[in-house]
DNA sequence: TTCTTTGTTCCGGA
DNA sequence: GTCCGGAACAAAGA
C-alpha cells in the first residue's frame, strides 16, 4: 500500500537514522521476496557507509561508499523497523506501538555502527531489495521507464497535454500509469480525482483544460498534505519509528463507498466499481 | 475455499 | 510499432 507520500516519510526517517553510518553486518533470514536476493552480492555491502538516501516514485535508494547501491521497493506491507539501545528491549513501550509485528515476517536485519538495527519486514513479500553498481543505477529495468515525478516542474499542464492527445483509456489509468507520472496509487488517485470534480471513467481525451490544471494542482496538493501527515496507515503503513501516519483521516472518497458525500451541498452517496481490476470510489452527483 | 488487497509486468487484440 | 484492457503474480488474512 505504501505510495509516494509514505515512501517519502520511510526515507526521511531513515535519513534521520542510518545517513553517514556503517553497515557492520546484514543477516539474511528469507531471500524469497518479490526477487530472490542475491545473497552474495548483498553480503558485498558490509564494511560499507550509507553516503544518501533518495526517493524516486515508490522506490528508495540508499548509496553505499563502496559504489554500489541498495533498491528497495516496499511492495503492498514492506516496511522498515528501527531499533537503537533505548527501544530495543522487548518490554518497551516502542514494542507495545508494533502490535502487528510479527517476528517471521522479519526478513532482512541490517547491524550498523552506535549498536542501529535496521530491520525489513513484509507480511506478503511483495516488496524487493536489489544490490546496484552506482553507476548502472540509471539503467535499472524499474527506473528508467518512470515518468516525471508528480512534486516536481516537469508534471506540468503542457507534460499533461502533449500525452494525451487522441488517448482512449480513462483518466483513473491514465493516473495509476507510472510511464504518465511516477509515484501515484489507487488510493491517491481516487482522492485527487475526486477533489477535480471528474468522473473517474472518463476518457483523458475529454477533460477540458480547466479540468486540467485542476488535477495538476490537486494532485500535488494532496500528496504534500499527506506527507507533512506523515502518511497514511490503513492496513500495513507505518513509519520506521513504529507510529502510524494521519493521513486517513483525511479520505474524502477512498474506502467510502455507500457513506455520503464529504462534500458541503453535495447530497450524493460514494459508489464502487472496478477500473482495471482497482477498486475506485466516486461520487455519482459532483463527479460527473 | 474463495475473495480481496497491491504494484508491476506481460500478453493479445485492435 | 503503439495503445489499451485484462490477467497473472506474489502472500496472507478474513
Amino acid at each position: 500500500m505504501p505510495e509516494l507520500p509514505e515512501v517519502e516519510v520511510v526515507k526521511k526517517s531513515l535519513n534521520k537514522s542510518i545517513y553517514h553510518l556503517t553497515l557492520k553486518n546484514i543477516e539474511i533470514r528469507n531471500k524469497f521476496l518479490r526477487f530472490k536476493i542475491n545473497t552474495k552480492l548483498m553480503k558485498k555491502m558490509v564494511g560499507s557507509k550509507v553516503i544518501s538516501i533518495n526517493r524516486r516514485s515508490k522506490y528508495i535508494i540508499i548509496k553505499f561508499d563502496n559504489n554500489y547501491t541498495i533498491l528497495i521497493h516496499l511492495g503492498m506491507t514492506g516496511k522498515f523497523i528501527i531499533f537503537d539501545s533505548k527501544n530495543i528491549k522487548r518490554n518497551s513501550s516502542f514494542y507495545h506501538k508494533l502490535a502487528d509485528h510479527k517476528l517471521k515476517h522479519d526478513h532482512l536485519i541490517f547491524k550498523f555502527n552506535k549498536k542501529i538495527k535496521l530491520v525489513y519486514n513484509d507480511i506478503r513479500k511483495f516488496g524487493f531489495l536489489k544490490v546496484e553498481k552506482t553507476k548502472k543505477l540509471n539503467l535499472n529495468s524499474h527506473l528508467k521507464k518512470l515518468g516525471p515525478e508528480p512534486l516536481s516542474k516537469s508534471f506540468s499542464f503542457h507534460y499533461f497535454k502533449k500525452k494525451i492527445i487522441q488517448r482512449k483509456l480513462s483518466i483513473k489509468d491514465l493516473l495509476m500509469d507510472q510511464k504518465f507520472v511516477a509515484g501515484l496509487g489507487n488510493i491517491y488517485v481516487n482522492e485527487a480525482i475526486f477533489q477535480s470534480k471528474i468522473n473517474p471513467i472518463m476518457q483523458v481525451r475529454n477533460l477540458n483544460d480547466k479540468k486540467i490544471s485542476s488535477l495538476i494542482r490537486n494532485i500535488k496538493k494532496i500528496l504534500n498534505k499527506a506527507i507533512k501527515e506523515g502518511g497514511s496507515s490503513i492496513k500495513d503503513f507505518n513509519n520506521i519509528e513504529g507510529k502510524e501516519g494521519n493521513f486517513q483521516q483525511f479520505f474524502n472518497v477512498y474506502g467510502r463507498n455507500g457513506m455520503h458525500c464529504t462534500r458541503a451541498k453535495c447530497r450524493g452517496i460514494v459508489n464502487k466499481i472496478k477500473i482495471s481490476n482497482r477498486s475506485t470510489f466516486f461520487c455519482s452527483i459532483c463527479q460527473k
